[in-house]
DNA sequence: AACCATAACAACCGCATCAAA
DNA sequence: GTTTGATGCGGTTGTTATGGT
């Protein structure tokens, strides 16, 4: 243990009065903390443990809150749109991972640092390069997120589909495996409705599908929100239309101004483009691509550094990266 | 049924930064 | 200007669930 760590313990030991708890939290700890944060709000988190009569840490309370207990977290697998999203924004900032949670409502930097750990790296390995190198990067930006955006596509047109049909249930694709959250808010909105971050939108045409607009992002991963003024709650912009496919889906897809996983500093980042600012549209067709970032090829032509394509894909499916709820109907 | 491997998720650790004293 | 405590962030480890043999 260093000194540095040592004086964290004491200090924190003396803060809490000696024997503090760790490991997994339990049902009364998790109430005890809810109520606490309910009746006096976040913040301060030493003396919160101590006065929620918690043998916890302030920085555990604050874990759990953040990334467990908060009302407005959104659970359930990460939908093709999210995973769109975080391959897209990693490639901006790297391992930024509270930066990139910013960007995806509901979700924790430490959720989506699993999911970039557990999932992308999986297929970095399997194709036998690191996951920061450039020939991972080509793979991802030429071949799994055109696919990624294909598959949006077909979803949305599944669900339109459906709709003219009569049908009112979202498109499988986009059906969250469902909430095993121990204080899911009744009065939130449910997955699907959740909202999208608020240039997305705005660059969508802003008003279609007569959505509100989505809550602004806070400055913080998560620090800035509380319970009283949850921005989820009550907002519910919706999706941007499906019948637009993926055009919705905007970036500036500039890799230019990919860090390449180097982490920047947030002056860095403050002067880095969002990801819609550019403009520009992804489309996937094939045959109309305008101000098109990826290039215009076809999959099957495509080598990247002599990997074998193929197996990619066998890969892809298999771990049902795609549709994970549609994979496990 | 038992064991093992793997995935997914929760929690912790160490360090950096910032603000107040 | 320095010290100290609180907080946030990214990396890592631990635990549990699940599936395969």
């Amino acid at each position: 243990m260093d000194m540095a760590h040592e004086r964290d313990a004491s200090s924190e030991e003396e803060v809490m009065g000696g024997d503090l708890r760790r490991g997994p939290w339990t049902v009364e700890e998790d109430l005890l903390l809810v109520n606490y944060i309910a009746a006096h709000g976040e913040g301060r988190w030493n003396s919160l443990a101590r006065s929620a009569g918690l043998k916890r840490t302030g920085k555990s309370c604050r874990l759990r809150w953040l990334n467990y207990l908060r009302p407005d977290l959104r659970r359930g697998n990460i939908t093709p749109q999210e995973q769109l999203l975080i391959l897209e924004l990693h490639s901006r900032w790297g391992n930024r991972w509270s930066k990139i949670a910013q960007h995806l409502p509901g979700r924790t930097d430490n959720e989506i640092k699993n999911y970039w750990r557990t999932r992308v790296q999986k297929h970095a390995k399997q194709l036998k390069c690191d996951v920061n190198s450039q020939q991972f990067k080509d793979v991802m930006r030429y071949l799994w997120m055109p696919r990624l955006v294909e598959r949006i596509q077909a979803a949305a047109a599944g669900q339109q589909q459906q709709q003219e049909g009569g049908a009112d249930t979202p498109p499988l694709s986009w059906q969250h495996g469902g909430s095993d959250g121990l204080y899911e808010s009744p009065e939130l909105p449910a997955p699907d409705a959740s909202c999208w971050p608020a240039e997305y939108c705005a660059a969508a045409g802003g008003a279609q599908s007569g959505g509100t607009p989505a809550p602004e992002l806070s400055s913080t991963t998560a620090g800035s929100s509380s319970p009283s003024t949850d921005s989820g709650a009550g907002a519910q912009p919706s999706w941007p239309t499906q019948a637009d496919g993926a055009e919705w889906f905007t970036t500036a897809c500039d890799a230019s101004s990919a860090t390449g996983g180097v982490a920047m500093r947030d002056t860095e980042l403050e002067l880095a483009q969002p990801p819609c600012q550019g403009g520009q549209t992804w489309t996937t067709s094939e045959s109309s691509l305008p101000g098109l970032t990826f290039p215009d090829l076809a999959v099957a032509d495509f080598e990247i550094g002599g990997f074998d394509v193929d197996s990619f894909w066998t890969s892809m499916e298999d771990d049902q990266l795609w549709c994970p709820t549609q994979a496990a109907v």
